[in-house]
RNA sequence: GGGCCGUUAACUCAGAUGGUAGAGUAUCUGCCUUUUAAGCAGAGAGUCGCGCGUUCAAGUCGCGCACGGCCCA
């Protein structure tokens, strides 16, 4: 006995199922011969019209009805598959009776199969004739309404697959996804780059100064960290010899999730041989200047109501200037630590004693300029300690070859030249290790590993990390990076039995 | 972590001042062989997110909790 209390809805559909199933009526086949997409009718109709409404000319489809319009004795569908929405007319007198009478017992959800030829309705809208139609596939549930889809963004994110089924630009969304990654990974192909897998789990998280999650080995009898960052390996392989590699991956950071966050994000790293930190910011333009005219045929976007322009030049600010500039803070206050506490305490931004000028500098740079860099900006010339891994500037030892990437107010990449000099990496980690024992979590922990693999020589390089959420919502307007993740984290729901 | 908002039928949403819970779509029954959110006639469907409290009486008021959204840190 089943007492789990059910709706009606739900109900009614399982007993159609078994009354369905008593007259041995497979409701789950495999043998459908799927021949052509919605998208071929279309071009073929299109090409031949005429040719086309002939008996002759049988398609045969599948695809998972959307609506029903049933009358008496024939009956309109809608039903699509991956190509699209196609309408299908669908007579007792050209199906048969028993297939007819089956068809009537179906929902909207179920996935069909028809066999038919082509003609247009007195509407003017071309429709397949159903010679034959198979059921394919019951669905138990009923799919949301028709009309005014699934809202709920709870729903929407919890149960992703009905967001596909019911709302296509949520579709678009993610087949947009899918053919920027494609585009960049062709790009870097193109440019010699090797794709390189490393490690998910490491023994030392490294490459990025956030919360790793940890794990557990039992076999090995040892913990390991989810990476943070791809970094220290893909550099361990530009010392192995590959000169251009790169690395389309997950990352994994304890944080809060917000509109910008999500626990685990894709990573685009790459690192190239003899290129400086210069190079990199023109490689970026490139990048992104091809990106969006694959992606949209446009050099420009629109983002949340900003025109964004990818086409060369991009500005290039320094950090401090950028303060100056666009943050509109005294100059002479970036070089003295008390003054500079007071400004950031007077403007709201918390600030502990312990940071360093550096850390201070660019907590007031994210709260007083980056809202304001809307157009793509690259800022350069970061202090040294703010940048364990990148090598330090040869005009001014206390800053680095390094720039961050802004677009509509948000940081989308870092790159830097490579810091190759072991002996000041190790340093750099020394210094890392000691602010992590004041209580900076977020700081490196040493790595002698990596510190040896730079000891064998690492030749010249610059690298650079690019998020590839935020990058798809910029170029997907999305106002939020669950928009942009397929199943983005969320906290377990106590559910209700339905 | 803080603030604001949300959670009512499968879905989208209404439910002033507390007084037996509503609509459209979907579902079920009947009619209908060119519909386009098809139409006509009829019917069924709800632990009002969870808990506690105030009250003769709570979807509605109060407190707490859960989940979600937006903003802030």
């Amino acid at each position: 006995m089943d007492l789990e209390k059910t709706s009606e809805l739900l109900e009614n559909r399982r007993n159609k199922l078994s009354e369905l199933r008593d007259n041995n009526i497979n409701l789950f086949p495999n043998d459908f011969k799927v021949l052509h997409t919605v998208q071929d009718i279309r071009s073929a109709v299109k090409e031949f019209p005429e040719s086309k409404t002939d008996d002759e000319t049988v398609f045969s489809v599948a695809g998972r009805m959307m609506a029903m319009n049933l009358f008496g004795k024939s009956s309109f569908i809608r039903f699509k598959d991956r190509t699209g929405q196609f309408q299908a007319y669908i007579r007792k007198d050209k199906v048969g009776d028993e297939a007819y009478a089956l068809f009537k017992q179906l929902d909207i959800g179920d996935f069909v199969g028809i066999r038919g030829s082509i003609f247009k309705t007195k509407t003017g809208e071309w429709t397949i004739l159903a010679f034959e139609l198979r059921i394919v596939c019951k669905a138990i549930r009923p799919l949301p309404e028709k009309f005014h889809g699934l809202k709920d963004p709870e729903k929407r994110y919890r149960q992703r697959y009905l967001d596909l089924i019911m709302n296509p630009e949520v579709r678009e969304i993610f087949i947009r996804r899918s053919k920027i990654i494609q585009v960049i990974r062709t790009f870097f192909l193109e440019r010699d780059y090797i794709e390189a897998e490393t490690p998910m789990m490491q023994p030392i998280p490294g490459g990025a100064e956030a919360t790793p999650f940890q794990t557990h080995h039992n076999a090995l009898g040892m913990d390991l960290f989810l990476r943070i960052a791809p970094e220290l390996y893909l550099k361990r392989l530009v010392v192995g010899g590959f000169e251009r590699v790169f690395e389309i991956n997950r990352n994994f950071r304890t944080e809060g999730v917000s509109t910008q966050h999500n626990p685990e994000f894709t990573m685009l790293e790459f690192y190239e041989a003899y290129a400086t930190y210069q190079d990199l910011m023109n490689l970026t333009e490139d990048l992104f200047s091809h990106l969006s005219l694959e992606i949209t045929g446009s050099t420009s976007i629109v983002y949340q109501g900003n025109n964004i322009e990818f086409s060369r030049k991009w500005r290039r600010i320094s950090l401090l200037k950028a303060l100056e500039e666009i943050g509109g803070i005294d100059p002479l206050i970036l070089n003295e630590k008390d003054k500079l506490l007071e400004f950031a305490n007077s403007n709201g931004i918390k600030i502990t004693k312990r940071n360093r000028t550096g850390k201070i500098i660019t907590k007031l740079f994210d709260v007083l300029v980056q809202p304001k860099l809307i157009q793509p900006t690259f800022v350069t010339d970061y202090p040294v300690e703010v940048s364990p891994l990148s090598r330090r500037s040869e005009k001014d030892p206390a800053l680095t070859d390094r720039f961050e990437l802004f677009i509509a107010g948000r940081e989308i990449a870092n790159g830097f030249s490579e810091l190759n000099d072991p002996e000041d990496q190790k340093a750099r980690f020394m210094q890392q290790v000691s602010d992590r024992q004041e209580g900076d979590d977020e700081s490196h922990c040493m790595d002698e590993d990596y510190i040896e693999a730079l000891e064998y020589g690492m030749p010249p390089a610059a690298g650079e990390g690019i998020g590839i959420d935020r990058l798809t919502m910029l170029f997907t307007d999305a106002a939020s990076i669950r928009e942009v993740i397929l199943f983005p984290h969320m906290k377990p729901q106590v559910q209700r039995q339905v």
